[in-house]
Parts: C-alpha cells; structure tokens; sequence
DNA sequence: GTGAAAGCGCTAACAT
DNA sequence: ATGTTAGCGCTTTCAC
C-alpha cells in the first residue's frame, strides 16, 4: 500500500492525502479524519526512503562503533547510551544508524555517512584528546554531539560530558580524608579524553596536600579485568604498597579486587573507588567487599541529553554551540569509615 | 557530488557511469577505469536512498532493542554480537539500523521496518521459548535469523544458537564428578529460551545420577549482579547449603563469589561454573577465585553466523531453512580439581 | 558499448 | 481546501 493507491483508494490526490497525514494545517479536519482512518485501515506506512530522498532527511541518526585491530572491545558504555539515547530518538520518530567499521576506516564512514545522505546527524563516542573527529564532521558540515570532550576548544563544538575531573579529585580527597596516602590509581588508555582528565584529577588533590606524586602508583590501559588484576598486584607487591585504589571502572575494580584478595589484603580496610557506569547495583548490599563507594556516572542520562541537543540542532542548525556538564554522584554503600565529603 | 554532475564531467550519460561503477559487464574497460578514476577524484559516493528506492534494498539489518518497562536493562551480550555480526555487515556493504522501542511496541518497530522498506531483513535477539516473533515476520515476509532459538519448532525458521543444554548438562556432570552432590543453579529468567534449556541440561544431568532435583538449589530470574548474590545468599544460609554453583552470566557469577565470601566459605573448595559471553580473561591467570571454569559461548562468532546466513538469505530468498548449533568451550582456569570430562 | 527516458514513492511549489 | 506537476538521485528497460 502505498500513497498512490491509498490516494486511490479515498477519491483524493497525493498531495490531499500526504498534507493530511503529515499535519498540514490546509487540509479540512472531516477530509483530514478520514484519510487517518483510511490510512489505519490499510495500515499504510511511508517509505522512509521515499520521504527522504523527497525530504532531504533520514529520520537516523549515525553512531560508528570502532572495531580497534589492537585491542577489540566494544566500549563498555555503549549499550548503556543507545538505551538512554534510543529513548529519545523513538519519542521523535528517529532510528539509529550504526556502522561497525575498522578503526582505521572510521573517517571513511562519516564521510559515507554524508554522501550517502543516511542520517541527519552523528553522535561522537569516547572521544581522544584532540580528537580528528571533531574538525572532520564540521568540515563535513553535518551535525554532531560530542559525548565527552576532546581536549581543550571546549567551545567550538556541542559536547555532553561528565565531570571527570572533579570526580576523581573528590574521590580523591575522599579517600586521603580516610587517612590514605598511598593511592594507587587504575585508569583507562590516557590518550583518551576522559582518563586525561580523571588522572589530572587525582594529581590535584594530591598536591594540594603536599603529597608527591609516584609514577609506580599510576597506570593507565584498557579498562579490563585482566588488567585491573595485573596493575593491582604489581603495586601491591612493591616496598611501599597502596593502601587503597582509585578504579576508573567496574571490569578493573573487579580485578583489583582480586588481586587484593590474593595479596591476603583485610577487606574491610582496603578502598577502592570506582567511576563508571549505571549498574551500580553490587553497591546496594552492605557485603564485606573493597569497593564501597563510587562515583556514579548517569551514562544513560548522557544519552538522552545527547540524542535531545542534536535534535534541537538538527531542527534548528543556527543555534550557538551548546553543553552539558554532569556531575558524577558520589556513593557510599558500606560504612566502614566516615561519609564522602560532600562537595 | 552526484551522478549527474559525475556524468557530465566524464561526458558520459548517467546510465553507463552508473554501470561501469557497478561493475555491469557491458561497459567497456577503459570507460570503466576512466568513471572508476573520477569517481574517487570527486568523491562520488552515491546517495543511498535514491539507491534504495530504485532498486528495492536498503542495504540496511534492523536489529530491534526492546527496553522493558519492569526491568530495565540491555540485553548484555548484544554488544559482543553487533561487534561480530558488523564484521560481516562491513564487508558487505550493509548498516544496522537500531530501533529502540518499549517493549510492547516491539511488534510496531517490525512492521514500520517492513512498510517503511527501511531494512533488508533483521536478527531476533534474546527469543523466548514460543517467540511470537517468529510468526509476525514470516506473516510480514521479512528475511531473518534468529539469534538462539524459540520452543521447538527449529525447522521452520533459520537460527543459529549454542547448545546450552549440552553446556549445563556438561558443566553439571563435571561438579557431580568432582564429587559435589548439592550444585546450586542461578539461572536467567525462564521465559527466554536459553534459560529452559540450560536448566534442562542440569536436570538431566542429575536425573542420570539419580540426584533429586531440589527446588530450593534453583533460582531464574534476571541476569544481575544483585540477584546472583541474593540468590546464592539465600541457598547458602538453607540448612543443607549447596557445595557448587552453576551460573548462568558473568554478573550472577560476581554476585554469587561475593556471597560465598561473605559466608565465609574458602574459595578454593566452591566452584561455580559459568555460561557466558566473550570476555573470560578472569580465567586466564591462576588466582584463588572461586569460579574456576566456564563454559564459554561464543558470542562474536554467533554474531558472524547470523550475518552471514542473513545476507545469504537475503540473496537468494529460496532456500531452505538453515541453523548453526555452535558448542560452548569448558574451559579450566585453575586446577584445583580434576580437569572437566571432555565429551 | 552507450544513451534516452521512464519510474521507484514521496514532497513541495505552483496553480485553481 | 484540493489538484497538477516537477523533481529528489538512482537503476533499468529499450533503442541504437
């Protein structure tokens, strides 16, 4: 069934029938009542390629989803995002677009993106500092929200991001107001932009106490469990350990966890504060474990408010570039020492 | 950049730019190296809609998300499978268009994918056992493969699964034969497929032992971190408690150690064994965790099989229903036990 | 081997 | 308030 026949169908042309369904306001309400419920009858539905070749939309919305050569793992938050995200877009008759590529054909896709004319716009996932990305689609001249930042020209383009830094400085300041000195801190792949910013974190609140900074308790790389467990125990087996770990997410506390746990570590004593994502729900219990708080990061939250600012600059392009920064939430889910500061 | 445009630089009419690009056998090989040659200078990439509505495919899968109301959660292995199934997408030219619905407007995102002609056919994910999907999209005349299977009738559409009946039959038969009698299961909801099926696989293991099969050792419900540690709690605080557990994902196995240890029990005695995704590097190192070996599904892999049997499907519309039962891998991660009976 | 013209299903400018 | 017509950018007969 499509518009010719249903046009067909009620006695009306195509152009009647469309300003009808589309909500033309010219179209008389008993003409406009009656192609409805025709159309429902036969339940006719556009062809969205029709509409957007006539158009010039899509009605998606292109995510790429990197498949790195070295290290493949999809970002973890990925899922968390599109559930946020894909909230918004079907409240507005948007689908996604994803595109699976090698990393190193991922400017290919946006370009394929913007000749093949198959979205009206384009999220930016886990952006690096100074990432290409960025100067590509503007170049490109197609809309785009950054989920993240990348660097430091802060303002020249629409970005979504949580406070990492302050995050980690206050989980920081946390852990050294439980009389901590030794922090170990477990972080993701620092050319990117948001481990950059968590780590920066962490060295500020050590140094505004005067508290030198040690290489040996810094590491950086792929957020999993393996390496989590690995970087733990490297740092437990030094002279002078850590008495507690700064996690930057939930596969590495799981394996810090470990680690201290085979290091013959007491539990209750031993912190490890985690940022990252959603499920925070092993938090809820007071059980006996190392992680007892966390700085909880509204991934999904992200994602609606990304999906929201780009369908606003699709619908409005002349908008001044626009952001959102989110604070992290800090929780406490056993208390064998004093509260979070609250900040 | 667009075909006309093309063609008039070249001199050349649309028609045979358009066929020396698709690699039609009737243009003659210098013509075609010449257009090929100014395709890329220009950057000529053509406009996928018009493609579309002029030849009827949309070079698109749809993959449909549904985000319950109740529970709110991502399927998590579908990250793994859209990495392997985008794998094969790439290859062949095709995207994957999400659509992220509730749930009980899952029936709604099939049809519009099918009138709106946005897709070329669609993977089911997450099937329950007599999956009304199965109908709806055989009734819409929509190629798809099903991503596990739905009740039994599995000659009357294409899937490919794992035999997880064998895995728990299997992992079972390998705790009766380190001597465990009392093996706790923690299972998925038993609504989906999946989850009967691995549960059928423990009974009959046990069945063929003579082991009664106790209600009190079996839990269903939703894959989380926080139910795999009720759960476990609950069966550990029982006056006969179980020695082993049986765990149905990754984050039930988490919740189910820290249960374990929160009973106090030594971990090197407790096994639990786990069904579950791509990622086993807890597995890789011999540290004293109290899940010691897993049966390990391959998801990724299951994600190429379904794409490739699609796109075939897709091409050649006629043929006969197809399936693929992939066979999890019992893998050992530490050996504080005999190793797992190979069958 | 190449080109002219029709058509895919829709929207939008221009009538009436 | 409704209809006519001309595209959107491509593929595909049909002609040469």
């Amino acid at each position: 069934m499509n518009l010719k026949e249903l046009a067909g169908i009620l006695g009306l042309s195509q152009t009647t029938v469309s300003r009808a369904l589309n909500g033309y306001p010219e179209v008389r309400e008993a003409t406009r009542k009656r192609v409805m419920e025709a159309a429902n009858i036969h339940n006719y539905k556009p062809d969205m390629r029709a509409k957007g070749l006539a158009t010039g939309r899509s009605m998606a919305i292109g995510h790429v989803v990197p498949l790195s050569t070295q290290h493949e793992m999809v970002n973890p938050v990925f899922a968390d995002f599109i559930a946020g995200a894909g909230e918004i877009y079907s409240d507005n008759g948007y689908d996604i677009l994803l595109s699976v590529v090698a990393d190193v054909d991922e400017e290919n896709a946006y370009r394929k993106f913007r000749s093949g004319r198959s979205v009206d716009g384009v999220i930016i996932h886990g952006p690096h500092a100074e990432d290409p990305r960025i100067a590509l689609l503007t170049e490109l001249n197609i809309p785009f929200v950054v989920h993240g930042r990348a660097g430091d020209n802060e303002d020249r383009y629409n970005w979504v991001d949580v406070n990492n830094r302050h995050s980690f400085l206050r989980a920081t300041e946390f852990l050294l107001d439980l009389g901590h000195k030794r922090i170990g801190l477990l972080n993701g792949l620092e050319s990117m932009d948001f481990a950059r910013r968590r780590r920066e974190g962490y060295a500020a609140a050590l140094l505004a106490r005067d508290i030198p900074i040690d290489p040996d308790l810094m590491a950086a790389g792929e957020m999993t469990e393996e390496l989590g467990f690995r970087n733990a125990k490297r740092m437990l087996a030094e002279s002078a350990p850590p008495t507690a770990f700064l996690v930057s997410s939930m596969s590495m506390a799981i394996g810090a966890r470990r680690a201290i746990s085979d290091a013959g570590k007491t539990l209750g004593r031993d912190v490890s504060v985690v940022i990252h994502d959603d499920d925070l729900s092993y938090l809820k219990n007071g059980s006996n474990i190392p992680i007892f708080t966390a700085a909880r990061s509204p991934v999904r939250q992200a994602g609606r408010l990304c999906a929201e600012m780009l369908l606003e600059i699709i619908a409005n392009p002349d908008t001044e570039y626009r952001n959102v920064l989110l604070e992290s939430e800090l929780m406490v889910g056993m208390s064998t020492g004093p509260a979070p500061k609250q900040d």
